[in-house]
RNA sequence: CGGGAGGUAGUUCAGCCCGGUAGAAUACCUGGUUUGGGACCAGGGGGUCGCAGGUUCGAAUCCUGUCCUCCCGACCA
């Protein structure tokens, strides 16, 4: 049929690639490294933009948008975030092309019109963002800033993969501005909460929330929390990073206010973002082989509905039931859809919206309609109920709930049974090798172990987590005293 | 960026070694029978063989270059 994808015990990449493609989230596209997001990625992108929108501007923030275009001057006066950055930024250096003429309808950068100074194409936005905030804050009356923007970013990567990374991908960053340091360290954690809360209710993904070792913290930074997301093939995906950048940022773009006793000083400020990364870790965290499972409070369609029927007569009647359906399922502000179209039959359908991971689907035939019933199917457990069609548009309502909950609490359980304490070296290598997942170490606190721990397992240090037990123990690699336990896995 | 594989109909692929003007399945269109887990019969349309050069009487096939994709690795604040 075209339409089988690669299990995940023969190919979990495959398999990856095969379900993005064939449920139609995303498309390859004719330029290196990019990727189209298709109308029902887009949707699903759409669905979550919303919806972390709204946390966004319930926690205070409001919108706007800056260029595209960072001028290399701008891009390089934070040091150390310029230098993180460097060897993946496109840089453009023209700003026209002309006719070859050697060779007709062909086109060549004219090289007369070279740029007095070359324009980043923008990895992230601290840089532009900063120098114009240093022309809106004077005093601390114009203090807290608090800014989002819905953006694309471009990072030059040398390896792609669909939504998981790619060179160019779409993006919310938050950058804020405050008066002091503690306001500064809790809007960075607010907006952390802000993500656990999303990631867990709304894509029914559990997450590790915690901090960054010095090593993989955002450059320019002087704390990044992240939250931490743990895949079915036992990798971890960092799902989203909100950053205490200190006074770094306003020092290299001089960037002051008056205090109410009119002294100057530094503003303090935040970062934040999540991207279309999300897309990648939802699909990882819950399908399965026969397609995506989408979780209901974000998925574009929640409830499909599929009749079944012999001749125009029979398909007449069940046209007026649903139709009556549908309106009762809009009043309840459920995404519904009736496929009526004719040219597949029922299993064709059933199995194409399990490949979309669409949560519910309602099949109507003629028998049912004499039982007063539909048959439910749930998507996520792939069970299949006869229920009274009387009310079936509250019991859907309230199954979309139910689960939203069920993947969560599957995601929570792999999750949790993924997450294993090790106290020494070869089982180190060992869960990883076999069990994979989170594993908890002892780690001795050193960017030196840390690498060396990196390149001799390939496991990095995700995180530490919040509020983290503190505990006596001992390296796994170099045996020297340690505190805590912190987080290892291999990673996307 | 290194190693490997690949690009031929909308899709999945065969044909390439050994050069002779492109084929299957599926999808699509028409008509009919069908419809409770990816229907069947009959007929039909559809491909500058990724792109650009070269060799040749003749190139999907051989040679060179280039673009794109996948896998593994390096890299990834």
């Amino acid at each position: 049929m075209g339409k089988e994808i690669t299990s995940r015990s023969q190919d979990y990449s495959q398999w990856y690639n095969d379900l993005i493609l064939k449920s139609q989230l995303a498309d390859y596209s004719a330029v290196r490294g990019c990727m189209v997001i298709k109308p029902y990625g887009f949707a699903l992108w759409e669905n979550m933009r919303d919806v972390l929108d709204k946390m966004f501007k319930d926690t205070g923030h409001v919108n706007a948008y800056f260029p595209l275009f960072v001028p290399k001057s701008l891009f390089e006066a934070e040091e150390k975030n310029a230098e993180g950055f460097a060897k993946e930024c496109a840089v453009v250096t023209h700003y026209r092309l002309k006719t070859d003429p050697e060779k007709k309808g062909k086109l060549i950068v004219d090289p007369e019109a070279k740029l007095e100074e070359e324009l980043v194409v923008r990895p992230t936005s601290e840089a532009i963002i900063w120098n114009t905030y240093k022309t809106w804050i004077q005093s601390y009356r114009d203090l807290p800033l608090l800014i989002n923007q819905w953006a694309n970013v471009v990072r030059w990567e040398m390896r792609t993969r669909l939504f998981l990374r790619t060179a160019e991908f779409l993006w919310q960053e938050g950058h804020t501005a405050h008066a002091t340091k503690e306001e500064a360290i809790n809007e960075t954690k607010k907006m952390l909460e802000v993500y656990a809360d999303f990631v867990e209710n709304y894509m029914a993904v559990p997450v590790i929330k915690g901090i960054k070792t010095p090593n993989e913290r955002f450059a320019g930074a002087e704390d990044t929390y992240c939250i931490e997301a743990l895949m079915q093939d036992g990798k971890a995906l960092q799902a989203g990073t909100s950053h205490f950048l200190g006074q770094n940022f306003a020092k290299a773009f001089d960037v002051k206010f008056s205090d109410k006793t009119n002294k100057l000083d530094y503003v303090w400020a935040t970062s934040w973002g999540v991207s279309t990364r999300l897309i990648g870790g939802l699909v990882m965290a819950h399908s399965d082989d026969d397609g995506l499972i989408l979780p209901p409070r974000i998925a574009p369609l929640q409830v499909v509905i599929v009749p079944i029927y012999k001749g125009d007569e029979e398909k007449g009647i069940i046209h007026n039931k649903v139709h009556e359906l549908l309106k009762q399922f809009k009043d309840l502000g459920i995404r519904v859809k009736y496929d009526d179209s004719d040219n597949a039959r029922p299993g064709w359908k059933f199995a194409e919206h399990e490949m979309k991971g669409v949560p519910v689907r309602i099949a109507i035939g003629t028998r049912d309609l004499s039982n007063n019933v539909v048959e439910v199917a749930r998507r996520d457990t792939k069970q299949k109920l006869t229920v009274d069609i009387n009310g079936i548009v509250f019991y859907v309502k309230e199954l979309l709930e139910e689960i939203q909950l069920q993947m969560f609490n599957a995601a929570k359980k792999y999750r949790d049974e993924h997450i294993t304490k090790v106290d020494n070296w070869d089982e180190f290598i060992n869960v990883l090798d076999t069990k994979a997942g989170f594993v908890s170490a002892h780690w001795d606190g050193t960017s030196e172990t840390e690498e060396k721990i990196k390149e001799l397992s390939k496991a990095t240090i995700r995180c530490i987590p919040l509020n983290n037990v503190q505990e006596n123990g001992k390296c796994i690699l170099t045996g020297n005293p340690s505190k805590e336990r912190v987080l290892f896995a291999r990673a996307y």
